[in-house]
DNA sequence: TCCGCTAATGCAAGCGCTTACATTTGCATT
DNA sequence: AATGCAAATGTAAGCGCTTGCATTAGCGGA
């Protein structure tokens, strides 16, 4: 193997007069070395441009300082806010951010671990608890200390740093039935393999059961997101026999979608159909009527997520994880039902 | 230092009864290697759970397999499109994605490059050719194969994969000035160290001086990105001596914005004013009325850009960038001007 | 001046892997 | 059976860095 061309430790020491060990403590942590000697190692990694070279740090040191995560999709803005949170706490931790997708593809999301594993990942940060028996084992036989987030479960043994999706399905519910509503349907995602989507259904379920009778789902329908497949169920929870007062959707981007395919059909948002969201993406405030949804504090949960997994891969084995919490954001979509409805 | 813990070569060469360098081959290339034998290392990797050691790998090989991009931002879903095909791409290929984000901050981006050079990145993907001169040298001087995009330039030496943003901004300025505009406001990002945003503004200008007189730009400002910097922006051009008769935005989300105003204001689009956006975001299929905007074709950047990269870290020199077109997306936020505007 | 102690530095052994080169093996030809 | 050649495998030298331990320097106190 030819070497590099690019300098290397062993070419500073030589240049600053001192040994490789001097350079290498100048370098991780200046304060071991006198400061004389430090100044002269300085002037000779300048003069020689030097930096680093990975490799050889990471075999030595075993640590790569970085850390990766796995997130279902980058194509909407969904996990982008947290996201950037948790880069910025990380950057200033001085660790980068390997990040890789899913397509919500259980057996992909499990490819990419073990890629970000292979590539020197310290730890991973991973959206949601739902996912295959291999994945959980590669995990904990590997000890890859990890987060899971955009989920929480009070009484896992995982590390969770987020919000409750049941609680934010059930507040959005228990919002349209506190103003009467009593035939809903619900737009989700698709909640195989994924206990985000499946947890805001249910938690929607949980409050109708709660009020019980004469309350009731009209129609349930899953299905991918976007803004167009919003549309389309829209269309179909419409078509049931009795046509709900009030559609429930998983998310701001079914809902938005929703809406604008309520307006294509001439069907009044909220006067004929409420229609709500959970998120509060940028798309609730800015659809007409303004979504009533559930404001989830990304930029926290991605701050406080970082946070975690850094001590995590510090070693301290203490940690757990943390709830953040949702609030209900009142807009226009969602008024009472009509006085027929 | 004491050993990992984990499994080694040299331990899958002792069980499978070869040498590590068969082993090797195995893994990097397992053609070179004898069915037979193949087959018995395949067993002792299993029944190790080994997996090969990333520092080790990287040292010996001087290769890290994974790429390093730098973005202005995550927080709003400008890039996200891009990013996604992006990463499919090297994905395919086996590579992991380093990802930072530089706030628009010249320095901050600087720091990044280093960063994720520093941590082994095999080549970089930047927005825009906007840079001060000791970032480029020092991609230059650690020859760190990168590929710049978002942007075009015909006659740079870099490599470029993009679209012409002056192109971009000429094309929705022609489309209002073909109705008939003739006093048009600007509503730009800040073009300081950012010659995307300056190539839009630039473009605009052009198609308002191919015209001439009396054709003229009443305002032109200049803000950050979001909804609400665009509504503020909004309100100050509006209020000019002679207003405008449109309102050309240099992206969609501070169009949006204008147009969220614009209603607050009861001022209405577009029999009152015309507004534009650039990017064919999301938002601008959903606001009220719908943005008329140019499409970017995001995906088949993040895609050609990634295959260039690769290329280029392949080291093909012969690689050059290439262009994506823009077209006009027509829908009703743009019209003529009012009778008596 | 000498001693003892701490702070600073040097020595050298790896970390786990790849790969140029050398050697052996297997097999078809003669 | 001897030969030649390609395919398969082995040998061993690093890749550039960190770090435990050994050594030396520096300095205050007796």
């Amino acid at each position: 193997m030819e070497p590099s061309g690019l300098p290397t430790l062993q070419d500073v020491s030589r240049v600053a007069g001192v040994s490789t060990a001097t350079v290498s403590r100048c370098i991780n942590d200046p304060s071991k070395v006198a400061r004389k000697t430090r100044e002269q190692i300085q002037k000779a990694i300048d003069e020689l441009g030097y930096t680093p070279n990975f490799g050889g740090r990471v075999l030595a040191s075993r640590r790569t300082n970085s850390v990766g995560v796995v997130i279902p999709t980058m194509d909407n803005a969904m996990f982008a806010g947290a996201l950037q949170a948790f880069q910025e706490v990380l950057t200033d931790a001085g660790k980068t951010l390997l990040v890789a997708s899913s397509g919500y593809d259980p057996a992909q999301e499990f490819r990419q671990i073990r890629a970000l594993v292979a590539n020197g990942a310290d730890g991973l940060l991973l959206i949601g608890t739902d996912r295959p028996q291999d994945t959980r084992d590669f995990l904990a036989r590997r000890r890859v200390p990890h987060v899971l987030t955009w989920c929480f479960e009070p009484d896992s043994t995982a590390c969770i740093v987020g919000f409750d999706n049941r609680k934010a399905g059930r507040l959005i519910a228990e919002a349209a039935l506190a103003l009467g509503h009593r035939n809903v349907a619900i737009i989700g995602g698709i909640s195989r393999n994924n206990d985000r989507a499946a947890g805001r259904m249910a938690g929607m379920r949980d409050a109708l059961a709660a009020i019980g009778p004469p309350a009731r789902i009209t129609r349930v329908v899953e299905t991918r997101y976007g803004l167009d497949q919003g549309g389309d169920a829209f269309d179909v929870v419409m078509q049931a026999n009795s046509a709900p007062t009030a559609v429930l959707c998983g998310n701001d981007v079914l809902a938005t979608g929703a809406i604008l395919r309520a307006r294509d059909r001439g069907i009044r948002v909220p006067q004929d159909v409420s229609i709500t969201g959970i998120d509060d993406h940028n798309l609730a405030r800015v659809v007409a009527p303004a979504l009533t949804t559930v404001r989830v504090p990304q930029r926290e949960m991605g701050r406080q997520a970082a946070r975690v997994l850094l001590g995590l891969i510090a070693g301290d084995r203490t940690l757990r994880g943390c709830e953040v919490e949702v609030s209900l954001v009142r807009r226009q979509s969602l008024a009472g039902p009509p006085p027929g409805g």
